[in-house]
DNA sequence: AACCTGACTTCAGATCATTGAAGTCAGATG
DNA sequence: CATCTGACTTCAATGATCTGAAGTCAGGTT
């Protein structure tokens, strides 16, 4: 019916697992990683306030921000408030910043098609104030408006299947 | 340290559940989910295809289909082919397709992050050939460089905390 | 010395996701 | 009419994940 739906290369030649989307969503998995990581970005870094603000068992919390320190999406530092003990909290690493660009697809994604017309958050550029969202460029500096003018290709990464 | 880190306003004051980051993930949870859609994009779409392709068990691959047409991200479509009987397939709907902006997204980060320079799949502009990627761009039209000349805000789905 | 707070850990029980093996079912084809 | 194929469903067993309640622990305050 649409060709851009049927790959021009023979699917069944190529094993891509694991791939990058299976990679990126087993880095999100379990479903809590998101609340987690969606805090973070609100700017969280502290126990208590990831407990009240996601609403997560204490149990959960910690194996969650376990795993993240262990995947290097956040860091554990120290700090030290005047007259309090020394305690830990959890910051950004870059490249746990830079999954913003995918958390900010999926909000736009969601906005579109799930919320109707009513986000809980609204993304502004710094300075400037207006509304940010995500969009495609190529190389040579197209934009790519509809999905449908992106094609799939095995990469460097694809091992061709034995036979 | 870094102000941008810190939000101007009182997260406390503002429940954001269920919020669009939620949403989405719950959309792509459990992980097998994103292994069917990617196959969708790549251009599967009949069961035994998606089956091999994937490399996941039959029943829960009828779930994920089942739960992705309820979603409306797939319709099922009936087909025929010269001396078969009628069968069913699987296609993106426009949302299902819209999703496309978030897989590659994800794609990106894994490859900037993850698989070491050795992307599982490249993505090129139908036509024009360049490598595609995801960029941040204000309603304004400046491009965003930098995930941290992001601000995120309550939106007006966001209900204030009643006390 | 007793208490408080923030940051956890431990545990039992419940639910959910997944696999592998086996079985169903309907309409061609020989 | 027996067989084949594509598209499933069913089932038992396993493992991951989550919650809620309770407990720990260290350093500071009263």
């Amino acid at each position: 019916m649409d060709h851009h739906d049927v790959p021009e290369w023979d699917r069944d030649a190529w094993n891509l697992n694991p791939d990058s989307v299976a990679l990126a969503l087993a880095a999100l998995a379990p479903p809590t990683m998101g609340l987690v990581m969606r805090e973070a970005f609100y700017g969280t870094r502290r126990f208590d306030d990831f407990l009240r603000r996601t609403g997560m068992s204490p149990a959960a919390l910690s194996s969650r921000l376990r795993e993240l320190v262990t995947q290097e999406l956040l860091v554990k530092v120290p700090y030290k408030e005047p007259g309090a003990r020394e305690r830990a909290e959890y910051r950004l690493t870059e490249k746990g910043r830079d999954l913003m660009f995918t958390l900010i697809a999926m909000i736009g994604w969601a906005d579109r098609w799930l919320t109707g017309g009513r986000p809980t958050v609204t993304l502004r550029h710094q300075g400037c104030g207006a509304l940010v969202g995500t969009i495609l460029r190529c190389s040579k500096g197209h934009d790519i408006e509809a999905a449908r003018d992106v094609v799939a290709e095995p990469g460097p990464g694809a091992r061709p299947v034995e036979r």
